[in-house]
RNA sequence: GGGCGGUUAGCUCAGUUGGCUAGAGCGCCACGUUGACAUCGUGGAGGUCGUUGGUUCAAGUCCAAUACCGCCCACCA
């Protein structure tokens, strides 16, 4: 058979890959071609990936490349070994976060709060900026090449998620793990919602430590007539409900003196003055205070009473072991309702909780007088009236952390409300038992601890959220004074039309306010009515309504609709097509910082919901670290767009770079610079200058614009991408791959396609194949494994070094030859070929673009058969050599050529040899040696421009000439007229140093005779090897004896 | 306070079960551009593997202690 095939000359072929151009057509055409849409009536077996949602909040950075390059060079290699692959992309509402970016863009841009806009407005906003930063993420997907199945892209927040949320949300209720209760939560007063600890940070600030004094009731003579208590936050005492004394002084202080005792011992002598210093102070509180505190321990313990000024509230003396007898006074004022320690030690006590805040901060009418003043305005006056009281002892300056809300940066009140919960105890053993058992694997599996320690505790997961953006609770309650009262609307409720069992459930929440009276006084209701109702129950919605129910305001956690991902976007609960063939899915990739969050969710609600893990592996990559050891992130200013990079390096690069940056163990430390648009200048990115909004060219002098850019004048300027000088080393490896084809497309005119008969095979053939067939193999089982780097590594050198170096430049020899050319254009088109495939999951583009290239040249490729290209690299076969083709003969062949090449070349360099001048050599080596080097002697003329004119154990010495001595050979090079005798000497001199170290080395371990009896195989080694050595040394010495007499002549 | 990871060349990182002269890329030095590639080629210089101690015939590798860097969790009236 006979393919007429086009030709192509230099000119046709850019010598640069141009991959912007090839990035635009490619993606157009896999897009066209619907390459990575998944079908469910496919025989093949399925392979799938979700996509960890990306948060709208913003534009992906350096971190989510390396995240969606990891899964696309899994997904990709997985749908060329022949499966049938989805990787499910899609987006996450983000909760709190995206509502917080609106709200602050509304602030800055109109002045107004959420309250001037209403829920449904505000909502209709964050759609609008949830589609514009959803477009924004899924074109970087695009550009970064990723195989995502984007028809099927799902939104936390649409449709069939929303389905699978109010299913699982009704399942829960109904099986009663779904409950309302108090909790203290942390409130931030500007957003008016609670937010989780982890949006929480601790924000060193200069504050005050106000000492106080609290009057005992009826003291007893001999009793002291004041409880001396501290605090940060003065205005709590408003709501202190018990001071707390721990039941056995003497006791903890014993304990504390040990621990300081045992720390002294093992103290350095810079730390020993300041634990004696420590120790001495204990001892002398023990002597002067410790009395005091066994009496007011027993005062506590007789049930005595304080009362709390201002208020005018007895509250009684407890004891607890949260009261630590060494700080302070020893005594500690509880304020259950806003402090999470006090809640704990009102709850061990059954003390009131007593809240005294409303959800916008300002103090309700539990606090008497100050009600209706800001938390911050009654800190003032509290203070104030207790100094008039005479009951304030002193005020400390003192730096405090003060918990403060990351989305609004506004100080946390720690606040006592209603929140919806899931219980955890099962559902987190089910998640912990999947991770013990093997059925989920965490890979490290050093992450399994995080994962296992955190599922232990089993807290109770707090899933409302007071916000307006997210999946609203589908519970409808009505809160109920008497008993009658709960009695008539339950019978109401099961009344109604649309009502029945299996849509709707019914909750009686009892108030927590076991005293009547109280209960009464506060005007809570007696318990309130919730009934939870299944999605497409419209009509039995408005009949609640119209029976008197109110719906919940409150909305779900963003985690509780992420933790359903895997089969939320399957259409779950629904029995798709999709559940059947994907689920469960078949690794997971992701960052460690959301394994508790997220992985350990995913795996209770999957089990939950599907009663099947949702993944068997878990793989936690490293994080992406600016120059600095700093996490990238947007708020730091450090974020990288990836644009910026594929812009600057192309897609190929930034993704080759982050595969060969991912290693199992260290985080990825990128340094990243600025580069100037006017003059290409670049220069580091600092903590200074990284947040700035515009900048001076610190060459060109002239500014630009950075992603801080917020003026329109300083948005006007040209922008400055930023970028890291890492990705220089994939962009030049994707140039060399090009060109290595280039190579292929110049010489591969009047190509025929034709199996390879195996007895046409040179040693260079062999070579080459049984190099594919080994690295494919490693690679396969690298990527599989997620090392990552491993396989980016193994590719890279075998690409560079072994096929291009040296096979493409032995070709050149055998395309030069008419009787060869024919089949070493096979050869070269199918390992090009197989080499392009092995790329393809990491370079997609480029070798895409080979691809065509080839097949307009060479349409029909094959060694033992000859088949056509597929019509895509996405969609060919994954190269699987038969390891028979393995062959460490030839490789070992090939090495004594690569040994003697480089040790012409080194001669040649260290006399200084032109180029062109060509020399002569000869191999002094046993004849074996000299058959195996024998079918590759022609190659050294062109690769080290040496002529090899002799071969064997006789070879006659030249007159003047290098010996450079091998274990396996000598080569004696022929430098008749050549000859610089100063460096020859030098070469020599270093040569035999090296030898001499070797030898003294091997002599050394030969000489311990308990190594010989330990290791006798690898002693008899050594031994050979040093006896090699020892007659290089002689050959080096005679020869260096040589060139001195000739200088000394 | 608890846990985890790191420390190897100027920089960024490899180094499999302990074993012969510890590797790569970038950067640096020298030489080299008429047919794939200067985003290239060839050669070279550069490391007492954080510190101390231990196990072993043998330690970058195993153990212990310690310093520094980073991350996670808990806590700080």
């Amino acid at each position: 058979m006979t393919n007429e095939s086009p030709s192509f000359k230099p000119e046709d072929i850019p010598s640069r890959f141009d991959f912007s151009e090839a990035q635009t057509r490619i993606t157009k055409m896999w897009d066209e071609c619907r390459y990575f849409h998944a079908v469910t009536d496919s025989d093949k077996q399925p392979f799938t990936i979700v996509i960890p949602p990306p948060n709208v909040t913003g534009a992906l950075h350096l971190g989510h490349a390396l995240n969606n390059t990891l899964q696309d060079v899994l997904i990709r290699m997985k749908r060329m070994q022949g499966f049938n692959a989805l990787w499910m992309p899609g987006t996450d509402h983000a909760g709190i976060a995206t509502q917080a970016v609106v709200e602050r863009r509304l602030k800055e841009d109109e002045g107004k709060t959420r309250h001037d806009l209403g829920r449904e407005a505000l909502v209709k906003r964050i759609w609008d900026w949830k589609d514009q930063y959803e477009r924004r993420i899924l074109d970087q997907l695009k550009q970064m090449g990723c195989s995502c199945d984007f028809e099927r892209t799902r939104f936390t927040l649409d449709e069939t998620c929303t389905k699978a949320v109010r299913f699982t949300f009704f399942d829960l209720f109904k099986k009663q793990l779904i409950y309302r209760g108090k909790r203290l939560v942390n409130w931030d007063t500007h957003l008016g919602t609670a937010v989780s600890d982890d949006e929480v940070f601790a924000e060193k600030v200069k504050g005050q430590f106000w000492h106080f004094m609290y009057p005992v009731i009826d003291p007893q003579s001999g009793e002291p007539a004041h409880v001396h208590v501290a605090t940060t936050r003065p205005e709590t005492m408003l709501g202190d409900t018990a001071v707390a004394v721990h039941p056995d002084p003497s006791k903890a202080l014993d304990k504390v003196e040990a621990d300081l005792q045992e720390k002294l011992a093992g103290a350095t002598a810079s730390d020993r003055e300041s634990i004696e210093s420590q120790i001495e102070a204990l001892k002398e509180r023990r002597e002067t205070y410790l009395p005091k505190l066994i009496q007011l321990r027993d005062m506590a313990l007789d049930g005595r009473m304080l009362m709390l000024p201002l208020l005018d509230r007895p509250i009684p003396l407890v004891v607890d072991e949260w009261a630590k007898p060494e700080l302070g006074s020893g005594c500690v004022k509880i304020t259950p309702a806003h402090d999470p320690n006090d809640y704990e030690v009102g709850k061990r006590c059954e003390l009131e909780m007593i809240n005294i805040m409303n959800r916008d901060g300002t103090l309700n009418i539990e606090a008497g007088p100050y009600e209706g003043l800001y938390m911050k305005q009654a800190r003032g006056k509290v203070v104030d009236d207790l100094e008039a009281l005479g009951l304030l002892e002193k005020i400390e300056d003192r730096e405090i952390e003060l918990p403060t809300s990351d989305r609004s940066k506004t100080p946390i009140e720690p606040f006592l409300a209603d929140q919806w919960f899931v219980s955890m105890d099962q559902l987190s053993q089910s998640a912990m038992d999947a991770v013990t058992d093997g059925r989920v694997n965490i890979h490290p599996p050093r992450y399994s601890r995080s994962y296992l320690d955190w599922l232990s505790e089993k807290r109770d997961w707090p899933v409302s959220r007071q916000l307006w953006w997210g999946h609203q609770i589908p519970v409808w309650s009505r809160a109920c004074a008497e008993q009658a009262d709960v009695d008539q609307a339950l019978e109401k409720i099961k009344a109604l039309p649309a009502f029945n069992e299996t849509v709707a459930s019914i909750q009686v929440e009892p108030c927590d306010e076991q005293d009547d009276q109280r209960r009464r006084q506060l005007d809570l209701p007696l318990a309130t009515v919730h009934v939870c109702v299944q999605a497409g129950n419209e009509s039995l919605e408005q009949e609640l309504i119209e029976a008197g129910l109110t719906r919940e305001e409150d909305v779900l956690d963003t985690w509780f609709s992420s933790a359903l991902w895997p089969h939320s976007t399957l259409g779950w609960p629904e029995a798709t097509a999709e559940m059947s063939t994907f689920y469960p899915t078949s690794a997971l990739l992701t960052s460690r910082d959301i394994i508790t969050l997220w992985v350990g969710r995913m795996v209770l609600m999957g089990l939950n919901n599907c009663n099947e893990i949702p993944f068997p592996r878990v793989f936690i990559h490293p994080k992406i670290l600016d120059g600095f050891g700093k996490t990238m992130s947007k708020s730091k200013g450090n974020g990288v767009d990836p644009i910026d990079v594929i812009n600057k390096f192309g897609a190929d690069s930034l993704r080759f770079g982050m595969a060969r940056l991912c290693t199992e163990t260290q985080d990825v430390r990128l340094p990243v610079k600025f580069a100037c648009p006017h003059c290409e200048h670049t220069f580091d990115q600092t903590v200074k200058n990284r947040i700035l909004p515009k900048l001076p060219c610190p060459k060109c002098k002239k500014e630009f614009s950075t992603q801080w850019a917020v003026e329109e004048a300083d948005k006007a300027l040209e922008r400055g991408s930023v970028t890291s000088e890492r990705f220089e080393v994939a962009r030049n490896f994707v140039n060399k791959l090009w060109n290595a084809s280039r190579f292929a497309m110049l010489n591969l005119e009047g190509y025929t396609a034709a199996p390879i008969e195996e007895s046409e095979l040179t040693v260079e053939d062999r070579w080459m194949l049984s190099r594919l067939s080994t690295v494919s193999s490693n690679v396969t089982k690298s990527i599989d494994g997620f090392q990552y780097s491993e396989a980016a590594r193994e590719l890279y050198d075998f690409a560079w070094s072994e096929f291009c170096s040296f096979y493409v430049e032995m070709l050149k020899d055998r395309f030069a030859d008419a009787a060869q050319r024919p089949h070493a254009q096979r050869i070269l088109a199918y390992s090009l070929d197989c080499l392009l495939r092995l790329l393809q999951p990491m370079m997609p583009f480029v070798t895409e673009a080979i691809w065509q290239n080839l097949a307009k040249l060479a349409p029909e490729r094959g060694f033992t058969n000859v088949q056509p290209g597929a019509s895509s690299i996405s969609i060919a076969p994954w190269p699987a050599l038969d390891s028979g083709w393995q062959d460490a003969a030839i490789e070992e062949q090939f090495s004594l050529y690569q040994t003697a090449l480089a040790a012409i070349r080194e001669v040649r360099s260290s006399q200084n040899i032109a180029n062109k001048t060509k020399v002569k050599f000869l191999v002094r080596c046993e004849p074996k040696i000299a058959t195996m080097l024998e079918p590759l002697g022609g190659y050294f003329s062109r690769m080290a421009a040496a002529d090899l004119v002799g071969m064997g154990p006789d070879v006659v010495q030249p007159e003047t000439n290098a010996v450079l001595a091998k274990p396996e050979f000598e080569i004696l090079v022929d430098l008749e007229g050549l000859i610089d005798v100063e460096s020859e000497i030098t070469r020599l001199e270093k040569e035999k140093a090296n030898l001499e170290k070797s030898i003294a080395g091997k002599q050394r371990q030969l000489g311990n005779e308990k190594f010989v009896a330990a290791k006798p195989d690898l002693a008899a080694e050594i031994e050979i090897s040093l006896k090699q050595a020892e007659e290089q040394l002689q050959t080096i010495i005679a020869s260096l004896d040589k060139f001195l007499a000739k200088r000394n002549a």
